[in-house]
DNA sequence: CGTCTATTTGAATGTACTCAAAAGCGGTGG
DNA sequence: CCACCGCTTTTGAGTACATTCAAATAGACG
């Protein structure tokens, strides 16, 4: 497995020295996964915080109905996980699952406080990302609460070509917050209008 | 202005040394704001993170036709602002005003950078603040997605009941992602729900 | 080719919104 | 102290949007 889009995605924040670097991969456990299976099931403590290096996940929430609800879907260079777990070490409210086959680049609750310690810029690493992650999720909410239907689904394709083809549409109704079947009614009406034009 | 609750905001998650204390409130900008004033206007840069030592503060998205999405509110020991706007130091997408009079506690974008450089500890104190902010948003995207519309309103009372007394009704409404109206019918019938039982 | 799962379609229902009007409430001035 | 004004909340009727449920169709995989 490689780990060097592991280091290049750290790269974009911080400048590691070699030592660093070698420091980083010793502790880091990488780890292969198969569609389906799960990385943090919902209840139990988030150990790990997950670099994708390889496929795809999701996380999700499961509601007392039992219906999943998802939170976040990840693929190469993204990281994955339940932070507030992870952070506290409490029991996880959401669940990680993969999509696709993965390969993932593990950083363990207690190596990732040696790595604080000992590579104090690592702390500045995690404070950008969980910043940009905060960032993410408040454009969410704003998006959940301003857009119509039809733009969320227009909004998220444009943001996330990617996923479009890896993620099947149910899943893309969850995220969005719809039924499959309304999704489903969406997207015919929005290729009805490309004919027209 | 009493910067005493700033500072136990801070220690509750670093401890600073008595000249650190100093340092950052040399730093710390103290000033007071009127009700209905804007503390940052969406277009403009972010150019202070704020710290509520009292009031009451709204932060929202303005839509194309103009109507208002409330993001956040915060009150007392509180902090607030567009942290996008802020780190990245280009313009915001969220509007920050004032519900109540208000007395805030302010760092620049400048003084921050300084003192992440003087003081690294103060790295780790706003990488736990942005942990517990995306934590709460991410929850939120959930609420929004599991939840029915009454659900959604007695899950914010309980959460803030602290706000149900200083925030009016239709910016609760905002927040909520329904119109006031709708938000009255619910209250109605939660009411008379109460009365029966 | 057959099975299993995902997607599409349609009808009926329910949830939340719009618009318009009335009622409530706080502050100000006569 | 009361009357009036402006703003918030309530109420109701009609409408639009999104869901549920059931069934048909399409795709993926062995």
């Amino acid at each position: 497995m490689n780990t060097g889009t592991l280091l290049s995605n750290i790269s974009k924040h911080i400048n590691l020295t070699l030592k660093e670097e070698e420091l980083l991969l010793s502790k880091v456990r990488l780890r292969k996964f198969l569609k389906g299976q799960y990385i943090l099931q919902g209840g139990d403590i988030c150990k790990y915080i997950n670099f994708v290096i390889s496929g795809s996940l999701k996380s999700f929430y499961r509601d007392i109905e039992g219906h999943e609800h998802i939170l976040a879907f990840a693929i190469e260079d993204w990281w994955i996980g339940d932070l507030g777990s992870f952070t506290t070490q409490k029991p996880a409210d959401y669940t990680v699952q993969c999509i696709e086959n993965c390969e993932l680049a593990q950083l363990s609750y207690e190596d990732l406080q040696f790595l604080y310690k000992e590579i104090p810029k690592m702390e500045r690493f995690f404070r950008i990302l969980t910043q940009k992650a905060y960032v993410y999720f408040q454009r969410r909410i704003i998006d959940n609460l301003s857009l119509t239907a039809k733009e969320k689904y227009l909004n998220f394709v444009k943001q996330y070509p990617q996923f479009e083809q890896r993620v099947p549409q149910y899943m893309m109704a969850s995220y969005l917050g719809f039924t499959p079947e309304f999704l489903s009614k969406i997207r015919k009406e929005i290729s009805f209008k490309h004919l027209k034009s």
